[in-house]
DNA sequence: GTTTTTGCAAAGCTTTTGCAATCCG
DNA sequence: CGGATTGCAAAAGCTTTGCAAAAAC
């Protein structure tokens, strides 16, 4: 969990793109992608909870400004999650924006979201309006959990 | 906007899906059914505070309680805007499920959500998961707001 | 008369902000 | 060094809850 030199430069691509390179925000996204694989969505709070454990703790507001600068600049997809909390997933490329969720364990897939997009794009069209930002939040229950209705919840 | 003996009747099938028939929920209901008419979604604080003007003021938690409820039962849509702040409307039908709002002004123009209820079930296909509710929240410029760029904001 | 509902106030939750100390370049 | 960044703590925002009083059936 610890950065080593070589995450390091490669993080600096990203990592500067929000402005200085810092060990916090390296920090922050490494964290940011290891949850990423192993569970998906990460909420500020769990990814603070995370880098608690770690030699480099990260204060909670870091983690907050570093995960809103990677949302706001196309690095990380941001969904909503029951009231007002907001989780957030890395995104390796330009590509998969919308994931599905499911409920009881709270593993999230990443659509090719084609459907969707036709589907927001005609929306658009029909409706005239312009510059429409559409945030698909797809809740379900995964296979899994839907064949035997007692697994382990999110974490 | 003072309730009637005719609309406490009308309401009285209504409000009554949600346990007792109360003063407070009729007038609530009102509120929001006249609300959903002038502009399209509300806030629970808005609704209260239109709520305060009358002669019959509702308490904020009964606002939340009802609208929760109205939401619970399916007769209200929610939406997320801004922050984590929760934006209700009515709905008469079973129909209309997703919505258009504009960022600017905040009107909402209600889909017949055909393309994208396709999309939704399509993504339910391919994933195998089953149960999938879609929050699809649609934002943009309507037309009046494109043209000009100089629109009241939403109350 | 019993049970539900109301309402006020306080707590709850996540997120944002202010400002001095710190670190990057 | 100069300026961006951090972090703590406090504030902000919306929403929920506890419990006595009131209302509905």
């Amino acid at each position: 969990m610890t950065a080593s030199p070589r995450s390091q430069t490669i993080a600096t691509q990203e990592v500067t793109l929000l402005g200085r390179f810092t060990q916090q925000r390296a920090m922050v996204r490494e964290a940011f992608i290891a949850a990423d694989e192993a569970e998906g969505f990460v909420s500020a709070q769990s990814l603070h909870a995370r880098l608690l454990t770690t030699d480099s703790p990260v204060g909670l507001s870091t983690v907050y400004r570093t995960l809103s600068a990677l949302a706001e600049a196309g690095r990380a997809d941001v969904v909503r999650y029951g009231h007002g909390e907001r989780l957030f997933r890395f995104r390796p490329g330009s590509d998969h924006r919308h994931y599905l969720i499911c409920t009881e364990c709270g593993v999230s897939v990443a659509l090719d979201s084609v459907a969707v997009e036709k589907g927001a794009a005609g929306v658009a069209r029909t409706s005239e309006f312009t510059a429409v930002r559409h945030t698909v939040e797809l809740t379900g229950t995964c296979p899994d959990c839907g064949h035997s209705a007692g697994s382990s919840p999110r974490g």
